[in-house]
DNA sequence: ACGCAAATAT
DNA sequence: AATATTTGCG
């Protein structure tokens, strides 16, 4: 049994949040419904929901069932209708606006990851967290199944070793153990999710996670039960909400688009690929290890990564949409 | 208000 | 098709 009171803990607390620039600049670009009505981008329809709802609720695993009508004609919904031009005038999902799909960007995730780890598990709960990370147009929900999310993706890890492999296990059970094993993970799925292991560590500092290497593992193991007595005395970061006043906040595509901040941090600058897949493409050859990275701090992690090379060969087409859970992303 | 399960949309 | 995110209920 390992009891070991590493200090590094509370350590690794300073590396990850006494950036500043990191907790200051929080300014995610969510949208706002209204802004998104005033730009005139149709929030996408949807619809809504779930509705079905059939949920079995409680405890039985069950099956889904399926029923819920996937088809929605009829009724209303959508609209859409027409956007531009002429017109006009249908309706105007304004009145009650619906966000169209929350998209967890790596920053936003990273800060999330971050709040939970500051947190501690004492206090991992949505709207400690949600106030912690102080975005706007964030609610509480959104959180809350996030978090729902990371946990899972923790578990999974857990079970695993680490990467790849492995070994292991067994096991079983639904609840409680893990579950398949071994290289279940495709790599797909664990890029997918263990997206930003650092792959390069900074001289100078070494750590040891060999063992099972997480990207993130935010919050310190349990052993602490009671009182948490470590107040921190400098820069504390108190729960700031409420600051941020965007002279214009620019309306990201509410579908993946990502992009399009205009802030330029003086050096790396996100190209933010425009919304449609521009002709060029651009090449980088960086993957795999040892490519000349020396101009990165040693704090900061990897700003972006390359993430393509798929496949081996050929091809042929593999794209996924960009949507990864990849905790270091930040700039 | 938190957590899970299911449904739905992309 | 898979994943991500939203939603309903306990």
């Amino acid at each position: 049994m390992r009891e070991e009171e590493e200090p590094s803990w509370f350590a690794r607390c300073e590396e990850q949040l006494p950036r500043p620039d990191e907790l200051m600049p929080l300014s995610q670009t969510l949208i706002t419904p209204d802004l998104a009505v005033a730009f005139d981008i149709p929030t996408h329809g949807g619809g809504g929901g779930g509705g079905g709802g059939a949920g079995a609720g409680g405890g039985a695993g069950g099956s889904g069932g399926g029923a819920g009508g996937p088809d929605m004609n009829g009724g209303g919904a959508s609209s859409a209708a027409g956007s531009s031009g002429g017109g006009g005038a249908g309706d105007e999902p304004a009145r009650t606006l619906k966000r169209p799909r929350l998209v967890w960007t790596p920053q936003l995730h990273k800060r999330f990851v971050d709040a939970v780890a500051h947190l501690g598990i004492k206090n991992a709960v949505p709207k400690t967290i949600m106030q912690l990370m102080s975005v706007d147009g964030l609610t509480r929900e959104n959180v809350a199944s996030h978090l729902q999310k990371y946990r899972l993706y923790l578990k999974r890890m857990q079970g695993l070793g680490g990467g790849g492999g492995g070994g292991g296990g067994g096991g079983g059970g639904g609840a409680g153990g893990s579950h398949s094993s071994g290289s279940g993970t495709d790599a797909a799925t664990e890029h997918l999710f263990a997206t930003g292991p650092v792959p390069f560590l900074p001289p100078g500092h070494h750590r040891a996670p060999a063992g099972a290497a997480d990207p993130y593992t935010p919050y310190a193991p349990p052993p602490m039960g009671a009182a948490a007595h470590h107040h921190h005395s400098h820069h504390h970061h108190a729960p700031q909400i409420g600051h941020f006043h965007h002279p214009a906040a620019r309306p990201l595509g509410h579908h993946y688009g990502a992009a399009a901040a205009g802030f330029d941090h003086g050096f790396l600058s996100r190209t933010a690929a425009p919304p449609v897949g521009p002709p060029g493409m651009h090449h980088h050859r960086m993957v795999g290890a040892g490519v000349g990275i020396g101009m990165m701090a040693p704090g900061s992690f990897a700003d972006e990564m390359d993430l393509g090379s798929r496949g081996g060969g050929g091809g042929g087409g593999g794209r996924r949409e960009l949507t990864l859970f990849p905790t270091s992303g930040d700039h």
